[in-house]
DNA sequence: GCTATAATTGCACGATTGTGCAAATATGCA
DNA sequence: TGCATATTTGCACAATCGTGCAATTATAGC
């Protein structure tokens, strides 16, 4: 495994690793359809400003989308990319492939 | 999901989101047996004590395991456990379970 | 245009984190 | 017992991070 590679991983690993933003990819996780920024606010009780900032490091990082539908910024979550990465590395972890 | 699991995979997750430390669990991925600190200092270019530290962190989140052999500790990856935690975390995000 | 709402940005602050170095501790070996 | 090696711990420091608040930007609707 590489440095870049590796600098990858931990970064996707990081922007999980938090309690507010992963708490905010489960609430998103629950949800079908896409879901605004200040909705999101309710699930971890921040700022609104922190909120927007955490989701900018996950959009970042890939793990959620958003539209932009007129002054709102709807969310989705990436779950199949998340999902594979994350089953990715258990297989490189298994199958000794670092 | 409760505050106290959300709380807990977040601290799994951050512990393997930090370059050193997922350096050294690729280290131990590579290797078939165990591996003590001082040989894992080579994988890493820092000081002796980071990777004591950063092992530590790794064993408190029971991502190493160590077996104490005279004044050496010999670590290796919980392969099993850390595949089976990742893999949890797809099957939760993708089935929308969270 | 004006106002209300959604979201971002700048700023400051405290807390946490990663790090190196030196000292301390633990243990093996002569 | 004394020395060498492995590991941890204390200390300091810089960098990063999460946060709240106030100000700003963007846009919808009147």
């Amino acid at each position: 495994m590489n440095a870049a590679e590796t600098q990858k991983t931990a970064d996707f690993l990081k922007a999980l690793g938090e309690f507010n933003r992963l708490s905010l990819v489960y609430e998103l996780c629950r949800c079908e359809s896409s879901q605004n920024a200040m909705c999101l606010c309710d699930c971890c009780s921040v700022d609104a400003s922190v909120v927007s900032r955490h989701l900018k490091v996950l959009a970042e990082r890939d793990i959620v989308t958003f539209d932009k539908v007129g002054r709102e910024k709807t969310y989705r979550l990436n779950r199949n990319e998340v999902a594979t990465q994350l089953r990715e590395l258990a297989d490189l972890i298994e199958n000794k492939d670092c």
